[in-house]
RNA sequence: GGGCCAUUAGCUCAGCUGGUUAGAGCACAGUCCUGAUAAGACUGGGGUCUGUGGUUCGAAUCCACAAUGGCCCA
């Protein structure tokens, strides 16, 4: 499964090291700009075919004979062209000669135009075939420049037979299947040390092999130009053809080119020594693993995935550097035997073994020393200097972090292969595969049962992020300014993952203000107001008698079915905004609507009910928040659970994830509240357009539903809804409701909600006192008292005023707390402030009741 | 050059097994509510659902092509 090959690998110049094909898939750069040139390569024999033919008029036997006649051949690397050995045509394109300045130049007839002379009469047009094993003269002998040509020696690749000079060398063309007749001239430059198809091409029509550049991308030899870097030499090897009059036209072009993902360098395609695994013998195995993984987004799985397997090329996996995995291939330096050591047992069994020690470390430059006798010849065996690509070690992490085969047998097994990964989109050729690609090789089925690939985070404007380009977001800036879990939430609920996503700080500040916060004030709410009425959780009966516990309850256990199963489904977007939907109707809904039950006095069920169901809900809430948002969750947990449990699990992550109770799903209570929310919303919609406050309490709000079913289940729901509307009665009716002097209307599809706004002298009293409540009720608050603080309450005011007092002295008390309600302002008070309520003036002020 | 994904309000996204009037949050303006609130409610402005064809009684939704962007490959 193992072979050297003498391959054309991209070579990174700089590092000096070549890059596996993930590798180079990290460096693309679209908007690479390079030299656009057509060179004349001159004609020195043509196919005795063609070379006799006779026609009328014009004859390229003659022009070649008069060392005129040229293959006008296409390139964007100059710096190759010293090792072109050949030139490849395509066998059944039409290729036309023309004159040009006095020489008669071939190309494709169809690519005219793109070489800037398609105004010219063609004289003669060929194809492509029949121009195969013409002979031209090289635009650089190598001899000349002493540079070595070779030629690969018959049936072994990795070798080659050094040529004798030839001062009248001449190479062949060919024709090829790559040859394109989209752009170029339809002869293609071939050189065979610097291209993968070019490589492959000379293996097979034994063409010449050129090296004329060292692993550092320099020119060796005595060309002009030697010792220039290669993309420093393309200039001047245009200079010196342009001088010989062998270039035609030169110019730019705009392409894509890969650059080293290290250093930038832009990288060469270059034949040298490399070990390879050869994983295409594996491809269907890998192919058929494949179709057993969930993908998520599925269509990575037959796409992006998919086709990678489909295309597999063997993998290039020895490096040449210092760092890494030492490559564990020794050969003999005298026979050439080449053995793969398994371990370490296998090494101390070698005969002759020399600079071996027991505790040693096997990393370079150490493990270099090692060497010992060859079995076949007795000559030296020494490792082969390269390490293994690093990501062979990703790869074989399931088994490799476990030091698996040789130990924790068990611990291997029971997790392999892997229930779940995760990574981002462009892994699909990087951990990913190497995943796949050793697991397949090594244990024959996938070392992985579900992915989650992620989509790659763009800026606001949706450019990648890069730090070369200066538009990377700071982590650090949006976890010290909105919290990790913030930041969490956002990644989980703003998109699928395996989109791609623009983001801003800005977005996560939204999310920490929109859920965080309201999921911490409703927490918050509830540990306020426990801690004042001493709640102990878990000792009272939970009896479920209010309409508004058993929704919550209902929506509880939906939503616990719900998440679990959307989590199960690898969906833990859907699974977060069901959270978030939640959340909201718990802080605006069902805490809005049980205010009153949990700051009135008495400790009777209805406190006792509002207070475990909210407990509960916030305790089932931190354990389904946990894998979310991991810190608030606990912190929730820790303050809600362990403070009265001690021996409650420690941390919320060691709890078992929530399991539904079905049977306090209540479909029809989750549809009827839904209705009765709708119909609220519509009378706040009436009552703003009536102009009356909300304080100000109404007779009456008139409902049309679209059926008496429907009017029954707003029955049973009267309550919360005139409470919420704070109107005194509810009326249903089946005729169209009409705006008028005391009713104002809202319409919405067949529902229709009215307010009688006719005020009578009780309601507006009752609406003072309720303006009374708020003014007081700001007043502690800027005096800085405790929400549980008592006050004693002064006022001033007209009969009126007295009355309001009088009639409504009780539910001003209870609302802020007063222990008295008195008459007159002293003149040691807390706070006194002076108000015109509806006209009536009214002087209010508190102070502290010491206890 | 090939492949995959996306394109819906100023921004971030729902809606995509075709079917009443295309929704939410943010942002903006005004009004209201509030002793849990960096919250909330109501109203308003803001949309040729990227474009062009096609299928259909009916298309944001299905099909084809194109444009733009992102990713991958060459």
């Amino acid at each position: 499964m193992i072979y050297q090959g003498y391959k054309v690998t991209p070579h990174c110049p700089r590092c000096g090291t070549s890059l596996s094909s993930h590798e180079v898939a990290l460096g693309y750069k679209d908007d690479t700009v390079d030299p656009s040139v057509y060179i004349k390569f001159q004609i020195k024999a043509l196919p005795a075919e063609i070379a006799g033919e006779k026609s009328p008029g014009f004859s390229l036997s003659k022009a070649v004979s008069d060392g005129k006649a040229y293959f006008l051949a296409w390139t964007t690397t100059p710096w190759t062209l010293p090792g072109n050995t050949s030139l490849a045509l395509a066998a059944d394109a039409d290729y036309a000669v023309i004159e040009y300045q006095g020489d008669f130049l071939v190309f494709a007839r169809a690519l005219m135009e793109q070489a800037g002379i398609g105004d010219r009469p063609v004289l003669k047009t060929i194809k492509g075939s029949q121009l195969t094993g013409s002979l031209y003269i090289p635009l650089f002998n190598p001899h000349e420049f002493n540079v070595e040509r070779k030629r690969a020696r018959e049936g072994q690749p990795g070798q080659f037979d050094i040529q004798e000079p030839d001062a009248h060398l001449t190479y062949k063309v060919i024709t090829a299947d790559i040859v394109s007749l989209e752009d170029g001239t339809g002869i293609v430059n071939i050189a065979p040390a610097f291209g993968e198809v070019d490589f492959l091409a000379g293996l097979e029509h034994n063409l010449d092999f050129v090296q004329q550049v060292d692993l550092s991308g320099n020119i060796t030899g005595t060309y002009p130009f030697s010792g220039k870097f290669v993309k420093a030499a393309d200039p001047e090897v245009l200079a010196d053809l342009d001088r010989r009059g062998l270039l035609h036209k030169s110019g730019k072009i705009t392409h894509t080119y890969p650059f080293c993902w290290r250093c930038d360098a832009p990288l060469v395609y270059y034949a040298k020594k490399t070990w390879y695994i050869r994983t295409s013998a594996k491809k269907d195995e890998m192919i058929a693993g494949n179709r057993q993984i969930n993908w998520y987004p599925e269509h990575i799985k037959e796409g992006r995935f998919g086709d990678w397997l489909q295309n597999n090329v063997d993998w290039a996996f020895s490096r040449e550097r210092y760092w890494g995995t030492p490559l564990n291939i020794w050969n003999c330096e005298n026979c050439n035997h080449f053995e793969c050591l398994g371990g370490l047992d296998e090494i101390k069994a070698r005969k002759g073994l020399k600079g071996f020690a027991g505790d040693m470390d096997l990393h370079r430059p150490y493990v270099d020393d090692i060497s010992y006798d060859c079995p076949e010849c007795g000559g030296k065996m020494a490792r082969q200097t390269e390490v293994i690509d690093c990501w062979f070690d990703s790869g074989a992490m399931p088994f490799a972090q476990w030091h698996y085969p040789f130990e924790n047998d068990s611990k291997f097994k029971e997790s392999f292969p892997a229930d779940y990964i995760s990574e981002a989109v462009d892994q699909t050729r990087g951990w990913f595969y190497s995943l796949h690609a050793i697991s397949t090789l090594v244990f024959g089925q996938p070392c992985y049962k579900n992915v989650i690939c992620l989509g790659h985070i763009l800026d606001a404007e949706g450019e990648k992020m890069s730090k070369t380009r200066g538009n990377v977001v700071d982590p650090w800036t949006v976890l010290d300014s909105s919290g990790a879990d913030a930041l969490r939430w956002y990644m989980f609920t703003s998109g699928p993952p395996g989109n791609v996503r623009r983001m801003s700080p800005d977005m996560v500040v939204e999310v920490m203000r929109n859920f965080l916060m309201t999921l911490w004030n409703t927490y918050s709410f509830f540990v306020i107001y426990a801690n004042i009425d001493n709640f102990i959780p878990g000792t009272q009966p939970v009896s479920l008698t209010s309409e508004l516990d058993k929704w919550l309850m209902s929506r509880l256990n939906q939503l616990v079915l719900d998440v679990d199963e959307l989590l199960a489904n690898y969906d833990p977007t859907t699974a977060g905004r069901k959270i978030e939907s939640f959340v909201s109707d718990l802080s605006n809904w069902y805490v809005r609507r049980s205010r009153r039950r949990f700051w009135k006095s008495q400790n009777d069920d209805d406190k006792l009910s509002a207070y475990n169901c909210l407990y509960q809900t916030l305790v089932t809430l931190s354990k389904l928040l946990a894998p979310f948002i991991p810190f608030v969750a606990d912190e929730m947990y820790q303050n809600l659970v362990r403070s009265v449990d001690g021996k409650a699990p420690e941390s919320v992550h060691l709890v078992s994830f929530p399991v539904a109770d079905r049977d306090l799903i209540n479909a029809v209570i989750i549809e009827d509240t839904e209705l009765a929310m709708k119909i609220c919303s519509m009378g706040r919609a009436a009552r703003s357009k009536s102009a009356v406050k909300v304080r100000q309490p109404l007779p009456r709000v008139v409902v049309k539903a679209r059926s008496a079913h429907e009017q029954e289940a707003l029955k049973n729901l009267c309550s919360q809804i005139l409470d919420e509307l704070n109107v005194k009665d509810i009326e249903f009716t089946s005729e169209e409701l009409k705006e008028g002097k005391a009713m104002s209307v809202a319409v919405d599809g067949d529902y229709q909600v009215g307010v009688v706004t006719e005020i009578t002298p009780e309601l507006l009293q009752e609406g003072l006192a309720r303006e009374i409540v708020r003014r007081v009720q700001t007043m502690r608050r800027s005096a800085g008292l405790e929400i549980a603080d008592h006050i004693t309450t002064n006022y001033l005011g007209n009969d009126q005023v007295d009355n309001v007092m009088a009639a409504f002295a009780d539910y001003i008390q209870q609302e802020t707390l007063s222990v008295a309600l008195l008459k007159g302002i002293p003149a040691e008070v807390a706070r006194t402030e002076k108000f015109k309520l509806s006209g009536i003036e009214v002087t209010l002020a508190i102070r502290k009741q010491e206890p």
